[in-house]
DNA sequence: CGCCGAGTTGAACTGAATCAAGAAACGTGG
DNA sequence: CCACGTTTCTTGATTCAGTTCAACTCGGCG
């Protein structure tokens, strides 16, 4: 397994011309940490690569906050749900440090993909990519138990360790944060 | 949720100008029941299109055969980690049923994508699709009890229940056959 | 007929959730 | 810079859904 669903998103940058266009349609913004960058059940209208900060996209099961995607430098994070189907989202994004980023509208990228054959070609290679991630993700949760999901990100993730609170990697890691705790005690 | 990770594969057949140029590349073939359209271990080079009968995908995860998706006449299948990443499948897959379909090689659609833009965006928003089908698969498990899979799968494709062996059911909603044979024994 | 895989049923086990309560860390205002 | 309240983390006891293991039944097919 691979990058358990935190979306690099260098296959976007290292193409000379597709950085160009998007450099043309980028938008840099902040976000202050605990600021939320997109609201739960509105439509999210943009695609944000992180320059510097961490950001989660989380939502609501069942009353208790889910993490289901967790960025940090260099990759990519949106409300992937809405994104696609431009339709108002049951994930909401929040900044857990304070976040520089450049944001990219859907309309851009749908804009983009119509004029140029390439920029289709490099959307199309990126959903592979979260595709397969996402499936490798399934995967984990469905074979390894919560210890060798622990140790997995431990040792692919180190750094999230220190960055973000325990309450959501567990979650993330689909356990609870008692579980997670245990876990970390050794 | 929608469609369980059963890809429907109307979105690519719909289009006129799609579905002809995907005439000229597609190979009609045949499978009898219970034999293996793709082995494991070596690249899935097509992606197929189910005219009649239906299919799984399977891998073996700590020695148990265990289900990762079915299609039925009108959807598709393919070994979707091997035809993205070109490399070596760890799936199989096999036919469940005697099978018509019509399969279109890797080959051929790179070929199609590269020449016809419109071609290359309808592979982009069929991998939008299947993205969104296998989160909500991941969101099932996750939030649902076996029960509600159960009654979910039962409810959305009922078909399914005469057509599949109970043991591949099970291990597709993510359960053992006995938890499977209890609930259906209410 | 008798075999064999598939399905069912029962009993014991278990990983992780839940519930509960205390300790530590955090941040906010004085 | 400290005090206090809130949130987060830890630790323990209990519970539970679902697995595992095992035995038995059924149905198709040689």
């Amino acid at each position: 397994m691979e990058s358990f669903f935190l979306h690099n998103a260098n296959l976007l940058l290292e193409n000379p011309e597709i950085a160009a266009s998007l450099q043309e349609v980028a938008i840099p913004m902040t976000f202050k940490k605990g600021e939320i960058m997109h609201h739960s059940n509105t439509i999210c209208k943009h695609f944000y690569l992180l320059l510097d900060g961490v950001a989660r996209v989380f939502y609501y099961r069942d009353g208790k906050d889910v993490t289901v995607h967790i960025a940090q430098e260099q990759e990519s994070i949106t409300a992937i749900d809405s994104f696609i189907q431009r339709k108002k989202s049951k994930y909401s994004i929040e900044a857990m440090e304070n976040i520089e980023c450049i944001a990219i509208s859907r309309n851009d990228i749908e804009e983009l993909s119509a004029k140029s054959h390439q920029f289709e070609h490099f959307g199309r290679l990126f959903l592979e990519k979260i595709y397969i991630d996402l499936a490798e993700r399934l995967d984990s949760l469905l074979l390894h138990t919560s210890h060798e999901r622990y140790e997995d990100l431990l040792q692919k993730k180190p750094e999230l360790f220190q960055r973000v609170p325990a309450k959501h990697l567990a979650s993330f890691l689909g356990m609870t944060p008692e579980t997670f705790s245990r876990i970390r005690g050794k």
